[in-house]
DNA sequence: CCTTGACCTGAAGTTAGGTTTAGGTTCTAC
DNA sequence: GTAGAACCTAAACCTAACTTCAGGTCAAGG
């Protein structure tokens, strides 16, 4: 069993964020030794959930709503099966998006490379929108989602 | 030439928010007729570059500054290509994270499959952390950054 | 003339996800 | 028995990126 300031330096949050995290409802059925809050391997597994949850877009409030059903034992199985599906789903769609982004930027990479060269835009200009480098224009057309 | 209406529609963003982004910089040099802001084919482009800055997660100040390079002509390339250099690392390092975390969600779609196959997570947690099935023991050690 | 639609402004309001503050308890060591 | 560390609470504060509001200008059509 952890206290608060172990789970701080183990996941290196503050403090103020675990509480705030219990008080909207992150950790139900989390023990208490009068009135101190003691973690155990459940809350950390939870946190680690939180964490990747956190980082796929999720709001703490959806986040609450999966934690309670984790409370409800097996008969909440398929919700949570359908929770993650869905959030699956959307992940893969953004992971596309990224992708997008990135090739973009790598596009502006080459853009600003190739301009420093030439101390100009002008070259580069002339050759869009479909007659870049085939590498280059390989990025500029997934960027645009082609 | 177009109005807010105009490229509010077009790229189906509120007028609000282009007024917004107009004044926090983001247009410089926007021509006005009679107090009328008129974005032209650069206002489109540039406005497109901020969708994918800001989709990249920079925020608006550092979106301002690169903004003001652009207005400032060709001395000003090598602080843009520094700028693009810089934000294709952390696209990377946020991508390699993403997909950590896609794997993560793939797992748990495993797992709650499992837990609903099986009316219980007790034979899942037996296989843990290195006897899951092949495909799904790699999903969860990549999770962990493995 | 006057109404409608599209534009304008500055200022206040909103939301999520925390963080900070002020004041209070509890345990351990000297 | 008192000092310090580690915990507790409620409530106020913070920030970014918008959004809403209240009030105003202006051009075109009936």
């Amino acid at each position: 069993m952890y206290t608060i300031g172990q789970v701080s330096r183990m996941f290196r949050l503050p403090i103020s964020t675990l509480r705030y995290y219990d008080k909207e409802g992150l950790f139900p059925g989390l023990q208490r030794i009068s009135g101190v809050r003691k973690f155990n391997d459940t809350e950390l597994e939870r946190l680690r959930v939180i964490e990747c949850l956190k980082r796929s877009g999720l709001e703490i409030k959806d986040i609450k709503q999966f934690m309670q059903w984790c409370e409800q034992g097996s008969s909440t199985y398929a919700l949570r099966y359908e929770f993650f599906q869905k959030q699956q789903k959307i992940m893969e769609a953004e992971l596309e998006q990224m992708q997008r982004t990135i090739s973009m930027i790598r596009y502006k990479c080459w853009y600003y490379e190739q301009a420093m060269k030439d101390s100009s835009e002008d070259h580069i200009q002339d050759m869009l929108p479909d007659k870049l480098p085939k590498q280059v224009q390989a990025l500029y057309d997934h960027a645009q989602g082609k």
